[in-house]
Order: C-alpha cells, then sequence, then structure tokens
RNA sequence: GGGCAAUUAGCUCAGUGGCUAGAGCGCUUCGUUCACAUCGAAGAGGCCGCAGGUUCAAAUCCUGCAUUGCCCACCA
C-alpha cells in the first residue's frame, strides 16, 4: 500500500462524496420502532451561490446528521432552496440594469420565465457547492418553493386562514418602498441613522392671534395633515383644547381640529404633532381614534401627489419639503430650524428609504397563532439554544402586529385570489373559478400580488413532507427533531414555522431550536463585499479542503455566539487534518509491515500494559463528554476534546508509546498488544472523528485491512464496553 | 426608552463554587535517516474590566459601575 504523505483533499473529496451518494446512505429507510432524527435544511437563497453563512448551517447541520446516523437512528436532511421574493427580484432587475432593461420591458410573464430560468442556474451551483461541503442530505427529497405541489399547498393554507377569518384585506398604513414598488412587512425594513433638522411650523388659531407651534422632521407632509394633536395633560394647551380650537393649515385653504391624544409626548418639541394620517404610523393610528380624514400626499413614486397642491404635485419629497420651508417663510410661519438626529426606515433589499403610506392589503391575523407559539414554547415543546432566546422569542411574539403577506412585485407566488368583476365578490381558488357564488357572473380577475416569500418558507418544515396530503413521510419525519439556522432570521423564520406549523398541523414543526451566530473577519468585523474580507467557503475548500473549513467553522464559536473566521484558523484545522492523515499513514503502515497476525486473534490473547488500559479508558471518557456535549448542542466543545484528544492523547502519547514497544518488543504478545491499541484505538477515534471531519475519516476508513462496515458513514458509534481491555 | 450579550495570555477562545486559571495561533530555545517541519520537546507570557457583597473557599454566585457589540420600540 502507498499512501501519500500530506492530505490532499482535492484528490479525494469527490471520490468519497460519489460513494456515500451512489451507496444510498443519506437516505433513510423509515422503520415505524425507531424515532427518526429529522433537520429541514434551511433553504438558500437561489440567487447567489452560497456564502459563508450558509456554509455554517450546512457544517452543524451535517455534523448532528452524521452523530445520528452513526448512533443508528434513521436520520433525515432535507435539502431545498428558497425563491427568495424581493431579494431575487431585486437581484434579476441588476442584471437587466446591465443590459440596460427594466423589468417593465420584458412584462411580467417574460420576466418570471426568465427569472425562474436564473433561479434553476443557481440551483445547480447551490447543489454542487453542498457537494463540495460533505453534505449528508437527502437529494431524492429536495425540494423548491415554487415546485408546483408546494404553491399548491401554500395556497391551501392561505385558503384555511381566510376561511377562519385569520386573513383579511384592509386599507392599512404600510411601509412601502418606491425603488420596489411594493409593500414590505415591518421585519423588512431596517433604521439607519440620520442628521436631519427639526422643523417648527406656526399654525394660526382661527379666529384669535394665536398659533400653535409643531415640530416635524417632515415638512412637506403637512400638506396632508388633517389636525393637530396635544397630550390632554399638556398645561398649556388646556385652553385650547376646552374651546375646541380650530386651526388654519398653512399653503393650504383647509382648516383641521386640535384635538387631544395621550400618545402625544409632552417633553417632545413644542407637545403639539401634526397629524398626518396617510404618512405616519402614529398618526394613522391617532386618526383611526378621532375619525380624521386621510389625505395621501405622496405617491407610490415618493412624489407628492395632486392632493399636495398645484405648487406641490409633482416634486420629489425632499424638494417639497425646501419649497414648503421656503413658501412658510415667506408668510412668516417658519418658527425655526434645530439639528437633529434620528433614524429612517430604509428597504432592507435596496437601502431605499421607506415611504409610509395608507394602502390596501392582505395582512394575516397573528394574534391567536402567536398565543399558541408562545405556549408552544411555555410548555417546552418546544426548546431554544441557547436558551436566552426564548426571552427574545416571547418579547416579539407578545407585541406582535398583523402581518402584511402581499407584495406588489412579480416574482413568487401569486395570490390565488378571484375579485368577480361585477359585485367584488373574493374567491379563494388556485384556478379562475367557474362562477361568483353570490352573483353568478363568470367575470374574474386575479390578485397582482405575490405572497411575502416567507409566508411559503414559513411553511416549509411541512410543505417538504407534502401537506396537508398525510403522506408517508409527513406521518413520520413530522414534526421534525431540530430547526438550526441563524439568530438573525428568528423573528423573520423561526417565529413563523411555529405559527404556521402549529395552525396548520396541530402540532410544533420542530423540537429544538438551534441558533449560530453572524460570521465575522478576525477583526469582528462583518463580512461585506465592500470591505473585501469576505470568506468564500468554496476558495477555502479548494485549498484546504471541505474537513478543515468545517472545524474552522465550529471551533471556538459557541451556540448563538458570533462565528470568527480567518485564514489563519483554516489553515490551523488543515495541519489536524493532515495530522489525522499522517498517524493513520503511520498506523496503516506499520501494521502492514508487521503482518498484521493480530487482527485475527483476540484480544483476550494480548498483554496490555498500564499505558494501553489507561488510553482506552480514557477514550471512554472522551465519548462520554463527546454525547454529552451533543446532547447539549455544544458542537464547539465536542469538536475542541476530540482535537485534543486525537492530537495530544492518541498522536503524542499512545502513538509514540506504541511505536516504542513495537520496536523493542520481545514478546510477540507484547508488540501484538500495542498493534492493537494502535489500531483499535484508531478506528474508533474516527468513528467519533467522522461528524466533524467526515472526508479525511472516511478516505482512511476506506483504507482499513478489516472493517465491520463498508463504509464509515454508515458505521456504529462506539459504546463503552468496546473500550474494555 | 426597553432588553440581551461580552469583558480571562499579544490574538481567538475554553473554563459556572474547590489542586499551582487552560488550549490553539503567535513568540523564544532546542530537536529531523524514525507517520507528520502542515512535526516534536521545553519555555516566556494573566491584579480573570472596576468596586463592593455572599462563602471556609469566587474568573465562576449577588449588587452596582464602566467599556464594547447587538436586538426591540409609533425618536413627531
Amino acid at each position: 500500500m502507498k499512501i501519500d504523505k500530506n492530505y490532499k483533499p482535492n484528490k479525494i473529496e469527490q471520490k468519497i462524496y460519489k460513494l456515500w451518494e451512489d451507496e444510498g446512505y443519506f437516505k433513510p429507510q423509515i422503520n415505524r420502532s425507531k424515532n427518526p432524527f429529522v433537520i429541514i435544511m434551511p433553504p438558500p437563497n437561489a440567487n447567489n451561490a452560497l456564502h459563508v453563512g450558509n456554509a455554517v448551517a450546512i457544517a452543524i447541520e451535517d455534523i448532528m446528521i452524521r452523530y445520528h446516523r452513526l448512533k443508528g437512528e434513521p436520520v433525515l436532511w432535507v435539502p431545498g432552496t428558497d425563491h427568495a421574493g424581493i431579494m431575487t427580484q431585486v437581484v434579476y432587475e441588476r442584471e437587466l440594469a446591465k443590459k440596460g432593461k427594466s423589468r417593465f420591458d420584458l412584462g411580467r410573464n417574460e420576466f418570471y420565465k426568465q427569472t425562474y430560468a436564473f433561479t434553476m442556474k443557481n440551483r445547480q451551483v447551490i447543489r454542487d457547492q453542498l457537494k463540495k461541503l460533505g453534505a449528508s442530505c437527502d437529494w431524492t427529497r429536495e425540494k423548491f418553493t415554487l415546485d408546483p405541489d408546494i404553491k399548491e399547498s401554500v395556497y391551501e393554507t392561505f385558503k384555511r386562514l381566510y376561511g377562519d377569518g385569520l386573513v383579511y384585506q384592509g386599507e392599512r398604513i404600510i411601509n412601502w418602498c418606491p425603488r420596489c414598488q411594493t409593500a414590505l412587512s415591518d421585519l423588512e425594513v431596517v433604521y439607519k441613522e440620520e442628521q436631519t433638522k427639526l422643523t417648527y411650523i406656526k399654525y394660526p388659531v382661527v379666529g384669535s392671534g394665536d398659533f400653535i407651534t409643531v415640530a416635524t422632521t417632515r415638512p412637506e407632509t403637512m400638506l396632508g395633515d388633517t389636525a393637530v394633536a396635544v397630550n390632554p395633560k399638556d398645561k398649556r394647551y388646556k385652553k385650547f383644547l376646552k374651546n375646541k380650537t380650530l386651526l388654519k393649515l398653512p399653503l393650504t385653504d383647509r382648516i383641521i381640529p386640535l384635538i387631544a391624544a395621550k400618545e402625544v409626548d409632552v417633553d417632545f418639541g413644542t407637545g403639539a404633532v401634526k397629524v398626518t394620517p396617510a404618512h405616519d404610523p402614529l398618526d394613522f393610528k391617532i386618526g383611526r381614534e378621532h375619525n380624521l380624514k386621510i389625505i395621501q400626499v405622496i405617491g407610490k413614486d415618493a412624489k407628492m401627489t395632486a392632493k399636495a397642491g398645484k405648487n406641490y404635485q409633482g416634486l420629489a419629497t425632499k424638494e417639497c419639503a425646501k419649497k414648503v420651508i421656503l413658501d412658510l417663510k415667506k408668510l412668516g410661519l417658519l418658527a425655526g430650524q434645530t439639528d437633529y438626529a434620528h433614524s429612517v426606515g430604509v428597504c432592507e433589499r435596496c437601502r431605499t428609504t421607506i415611504e409610509p403610506l395608507v394602502s390596501k392589503q392582505w395582512f394575516i391575523r397573528t394574534k391567536p397563532l402567536a398565543e399558541a407559539a408562545i405556549s408552544a414554547v411555555k410548555s417546552g415543546k418546544i426548546k431554544f439554544y441557547p436558551k436566552r432566546f426564548e426571552k427574545i422569542f416571547y418579547h416579539w411574539m407578545e407585541n406582535i402586529k398583523d402581518w402584511c403577506i402581499s407584495r406588489q412585485i412579480w416574482w413568487g407566488q401569486r395570490m390565488p385570489v378571484w375579485r368577480c368583476k361585477k359585485c367584488s365578490n373574493i374567491a379563494i381558488s388556485k384556478e379562475r373559478p367557474k362562477k361568483c357564488k353570490k352573483c353568478g357572473s363568470k367575470d374574474f380577475v386575479q390578485e397582482s400580488d405575490t405572497f411575502d416569500t416567507w409566508f411559503s418558507s414559513g411553511q416549509w418544515p411541512f410543505l417538504v413532507f407534502g401537506w396537508p396530503r398525510q403522506t408517508r413521510d409527513f406521518r413520520y419525519f413530522y414534526p421534525t427533531t431540530v430547526m438550526e439556522t441563524g439568530w438573525d432570521i428568528l423573528f423573520f423564520w423561526v417565529a413563523r414555522m411555529i405559527m404556521l406549523g402549529i395552525y396548520c398541523t396541530g402540532k410544533p414543526p420542530f423540537k429544538y431550536v438551534y441558533l449560530h451566530g453572524l460570521v465575522r473577519d478576525k477583526d469582528r468585523q462583518k463580512m461585506s463585499k465592500s470591505k473585501g474580507n469576505v470568506v468564500n467557503p468554496l476558495e477555502v475548500v479548494d485549498l484546504y479542503g471541505s474537513d478543515a473549513l468545517r472545524m474552522a467553522l465550529v471551533f471556538g464559536s459557541g451556540p448563538g455566539n458570533d462565528i470568527i473566521i480567518s485564514e489563519e484558523k483554516i489553515v490551523g484545522q488543515a495541519h489536524f487534518i493532515n495530522k489525522i492523515w499522517n498517524a493513520a499513514r503511520f498506523v496503516l503502515l506499520t501494521i502492514q509491515q508487521e503482518g498484521a497476525d493480530f487482527l485475527k486473534k483476540k484480544k483476550e490473547s494480548f498483554s496490555f500494559s498500564k499505558n494501553d488500559k489507561l488510553f482506552f479508558d480514557n477514550l471512554a471518557r472522551l465519548l462520554k463528554e463527546v454525547d454529552s456535549c451533543f446532547n447539549e448542542f455544544n458542537f464547539h466543545k465536542a469538536a475542541e476534546k476530540i482535537y485534543k484528544f486525537f492530537w495530544h492523547n492518541y498522536c503524542d502519547r499512545t502513538i509514540e508509546d506504541t511505536k516504542r514497544r513495537i520496536k523493542e518488543a520481545k514478546r510477540p504478545e507484547d508488540k501484538e498488544a500495542a498493534e492493537y491499541v494502535l489500531y483499535y484505538g484508531l478506528v474508533n477515534m474516527l468513528k467519533i472523528l467522522h461528524p466533524f471531519v467526515p472526508y479525511v475519516s472516511e478516505s482512511i476508513y476506506q483504507m482499513l485491512p478489516k472493517r465491520d462496515k463498508k463504509a464509515l458513514i454508515i458505521e456504529n458509534w462506539p459504546r463503552e464496553k468496546d473500550f474494555k481491555l
């Protein structure tokens, strides 16, 4: 036998993956007498190649999957990809822009077709990458969120929600992205700090020389004011409130009332707030409570509408603000400006400033769903690792607001909503309804909106099993065991899966939630293309191998903590992989040279030394520790313990000790005892190493002269009694 | 405004009541015909953020403070 002096990942990894895949080791045997271990892979977005964050998830999930497979449980890991609504639309629109085109040049159908082809290409890239990373997932069950059967299931969920009164259409103030031209949920808005001015404007009191001064960061919205509000407890304004004061809205010919609203902060600005129900969430709320008119002065294009008045119509909001200030100054109604720092909402995907607008959208009534989700966690049916995220989860769930699920984009699942042209009655149906149930008309128009991408991914753990059909897979594999993902999508995804899972299936979709952190560079900087510190997982794999990357990602990264990754760390782990390779090389070459007669003999016939017993005792202890690390989701600890034990116990002590004994042995039973320790020490180490470094361990296993199974991946996890000498 | 986390060697982190506080990387010295120089042996390097408290005993538990990072919120 010839063995390379160093581990060469490129030469080996592809061959090993093919062996596993061809033998069908990733596909579980359904066995009703055993509980399966199931993970649904968080589906990567099909608009790009994998990034290092995906690699973290893959590494951790594959570690769990391989461990439980070795334990003899039926394991299933379901791969898939997400169409990733807005993000993908933005990405593909950028592609089009490079050719000087927009989606409107293509039209809805052609745009969808091209984007679909684009995601299919990415899907193939992602598949290849997952394989390179060693993901032992069941490819026969792979899914995409736009597969026809998935879409049908999503429609069914929507239909049920609608039937139960948990989904409704309504005019509400929503977050509008003027660039994406769509409504967004609250979660899809991120805030960034901005230096701006606080503008003070005097509103004349009708029938007196008095003024009420308001403060605003957005002077242009005053054109849509329908009231001014003060806190009822504010002494300064008591007499005005008592007299039912009316105010003349400057720059318009409107008369608006002064009203009392407890939401107004006495200490902010002048204590008087201009109320623009059409363009501010708080004002919208106050407006509803006081039956105020909603006057939309800003359009979906972020320009002033006709209702803003002739002088302002068509201006961009910023331009309009300047003009309003100028005009107020002329009238002597500008009471001054001060510097002010506040945060502005921007679109999570394209960073355009969000325009709050009143618009007709579809919402999910989340309160009842959230209550069920909270109690699933409170009762321990779902457990979070690390536990601290439970508190964060509760806080969000307890303050949840209705979820806007309609998007005015083209890429995604079009809502199965049909409106009768004659009587406006709504029918929920996958296909065009035959006849309106109310008026009998056959004339329908389909809702042009698509679903929020998280509406479908929020159902992923049961969609992949064919729900609502009670398939064999659904009955056996659902609920799943562990949901492993990044904490950054706790609300976006995990929370929604729990709500929709319980609603649709009556059961929480998983038992454990394991949340990993964000990947950062060694200066704790977030990775971004502009900083140039992005680690491309596939480049790392090409250079150092998949095993080294996996180790580097789990080593030293506790649950929920940021994951620090650097070239040095990966190199260090590549050294470890090489160490494993070389230890095996030594063992295999040694026993080959010595004839390996010990393999045919019973261990009772060898005379073991004190060190031999000590080594196996220590190995038994390692095994116990590793098992308990897995039970507590402490993969980093398990990795560190195994690393240390292999290198400093097995290599530095046991190999050195046995090496000497084999050389100096006087009696064959002494030599054979040493060989036994060397060999079975290695075999058992390989099993324990395998979840973390599957490629190098399997490639060594394939070279063993004596093995119980065809492959290490399906071996039996060691038991303590295997270590009794 | 509310909340969460972190703070231990130059760097990245272990260590949740009990020997002299540990590991990897880095650094210093020595060592290769022996599996691996992608290696081995030895070594230097710590007021465990600060201040109190509980305890026979505190890096570890409690209180306060500081610094850093993050999350949430209708900051007009």
